[in-house]
DNA sequence: CAATCTACCTGCGTTACTTCA
DNA sequence: TCTGAAGTAACGCAGGTAGAT
């Protein structure tokens, strides 16, 4: 996260030079810059359109830096909407990547710097930090696709992994009794939910079928998720 | 100190315009 | 030439916040 300077003088020393009122240089090509890309015909905010008379002066009265207001949509013509030039929409984007959003200071300067109203720099600020985040969500979405997919595959194999355990339930068990030196079903086991520790039971309740031997283990050396398989439990009170 | 008002800012959804395939 | 899609500048509204009264 770089920090970023707070005056507006500071802020504004990457200065370029804006074409004021001369045309700009024809562009290259496609390919250069997000959205517009082909031969755009590159309209300067601050540049009449040689066009007609008429156009012209709407041109100019809707986007001149001195206009108060534009015209209301409903009472006024159609709203014109201009092109930022390659240098304008370049200079925003860098401002844009030292900070998202600008205190009114820097806005002013800025739209000064670039010909352009306050009100259009907060705009382009505006709609520049909806469409970053438009992308951020998504870069996110296309990661948890991902991930879905992944987790589903994951899933597969635990789903057959369980089924070829069970399927192996049938074969002779390898938990002893206490008492007995005889193998203990697995079918019989099952788990304090406390300590994790397996008790035979008589019911038919499902117990895990891991087949550890059984031991007197240290609950302290051995991790919580790792249940430990007894015959009997230690503990009376459990 | 709390309540209200006002001005300002930002996010969000939408509209309107421009360009391109 | 026409048309639909995509990109984006601009608009309007709602909610939040700070300062004044």
């Amino acid at each position: 996260m770089a920090v970023l300077p707070t005056s507006s003088s500071s802020f504004l020393e990457l200065t370029i030079s804006v074409p004021g009122s001369s045309v700009s240089p024809p562009l290259p090509t496609s390919a250069e810059g997000g959205g517009g890309g082909g031969v755009m015909r590159d309209l300067d905010i601050n540049q009449v359109p040689s066009g007609g008379a008429e156009e012209a002066l709407e041109w100019t009265t809707t986007t001149s830096l001195e206009e108060d207001d534009d015209q209301s949509p409903n009472g006024g013509p159609p709203r014109k909407k201009l092109r930022l030039t390659k240098e304008q929409s370049r200079l925003l984007e860098e401002s844009f990547k030292h900070q998202h959003t600008l205190n009114p200071k820097q806005k002013e300067a800025l739209a000064m710097e670039l010909k352009l109203k306050p009100r259009q720099v907060e705009v382009w600020f505006q709609n520049r930090r909806a469409r970053s985040k438009l992308k951020q969500t998504e870069m996110e979405c296309e990661y948890l696709k991902r991930w879905f997919g992944s987790l589903t595959e994951q899933n597969k194999r635990l789903q057959k992994e369980v089924k070829e355990l069970r399927a192996m339930k049938v074969g002779p068990p390898s938990v002893m009794t206490p008492h007995s030196c005889e193998p203990l079903p697995a079918s019989t086991l099952s788990m304090c939910p406390r300590c994790e520790h397996v008790t035979a039971t008589t019911g038919l309740n499902k117990g895990p079928t891991r087949t550890t031997t059984t031991s007197t283990t240290n609950h302290a050396t051995l991790s919580p998720k790792v249940p430990t398989l007894h015959t009997r439990h230690p503990s009376a009170a459990c």
